[in-house]
DNA sequence: CTAATTTCAGAATGAACGTTCCGATTTGAT
DNA sequence: ATCAAATCGGAACGTTCATTCTGAAATTAG
């Protein structure tokens, strides 16, 4: 028997995913917050705690949107070695796009907060851990179905297809970084699969 | 006729590559500067200017070291592929010893300046070129003398060791990575090259 | 020795930071 | 209608930030 959010708090963490993917986490401001997320410091505050918390939220948040995502896509693939491909390609088209947010938010974290924050660092590896199953089932089946090369191990191809993907990710957060060296890394990507 | 600075220019840039490698530009504070470095705020501000100024520095010193380091390398290497080997190796150990320095300060600054900041995307970008060029000459070389396989163009063959290692520098950021991870993309790299 | 010049340590600065608090407002149950 | 509970905008909080200032110490040429 209270009065009623005025807004979404799931729009609100997209919203929040978006300026820290943006700016960092030590690059977003308070501030940042109240105008990117449009809600004031005392709502911001009751609803998701302290900064920390409401990053943590927003990188868990990420992280179960994109490997759901890659799953789903790689299930439901009758070929896992274009599906990869584009996969690769779509994100590369993203790294060109007029949009805030440019690379990973999660290879972000990594590279900014992994070292010192093991909160982050729990969330960064179990990551790295699921994502590398999903491409390893995908990998397999893939070979299985005579798509991809069975002549490596896919969990080593898994490990590399996502080592690959960070790669790419740290480019894309380099505007200069002309669109064929994207390009050119996949297709050696691909020659291997 | 003046009093002579107490510390070394060269060994003060190298400490402020250490703290800034360490933390990140915005998570370094001048007050970890002044510890890290060992001088006082004002010797600090009369002798790089202000943070920015310093860090750009630092980053532009810690290019040059590991550019000339890459470069000298695989110019005096008789085998090429080995060369490689034993450099990403050589990167992956480090990411297992006990120092404040883990991946690598110019894939740290690309991540998480190179967005907003045109000076260090500069920095980057001419630095990607001239990383790639070096692994340009050292494939093109490695394939002439038939260690390393020409069915692939010596161009993208270097923009991919060059992601890979890049890739690899991510995941050295996060402390609970297994090593096998890091053994298996180098596998899979090698088998490639 | 003196004068000129620069470095040094640490205090002082104002701005920006993350966070808390306040009081008005809105809601739904009694 | 009243009350309890939660939201809201925005002011206020103490802290930390990057940077500047101050004045004593050190150096060297004349």
């Amino acid at each position: 028997m209270a009065r009623l959010k005025e807004f979404n708090e799931e729009d609100a963490l997209d919203k929040a995913i978006e300026i820290f993917w943006n700016k960092g986490y030590n690059g977003t401001s308070a501030q940042d917050l109240v105008t990117h997320l449009g809600l004031s410091r005392s709502s911001l505050y009751d609803t998701f705690g302290d900064k920390h918390s409401l990053f943590i939220k927003a990188l868990q948040r990420y992280q179960k949107k994109s490997y759901d995502d890659v799953s789903s896509v790689l299930q439901k693939s009758t070929n896992i070695k274009e599906t990869i491909k584009e996969m690769f390609a779509q994100a590369i088209i993203e790294s060109f796009e007029d949009k805030i947010t440019k690379g990973c938010f999660m290879v972000n974290s990594t590279v900014e907060l992994a070292l010192h924050d093991t909160e982050i660092a729990k969330v960064v590896n179990d990551n790295r851990q699921k994502m590398e199953e999903v491409f390893f089932l995908a990998v397999k089946r893939g070979q299985e179905l005579n798509q991809i090369s069975s002549s490596t191990d896919p969990r080593l191809l898994a490990r590399f297809i996502f080592n690959n993907y960070s790669g790419i990710r740290v480019l894309a957060r380099s505007t200069g970084t002309p669109k064929q060296v994207f390009d050119d890394v996949l297709k050696v990507l691909l020659s291997i699969l």
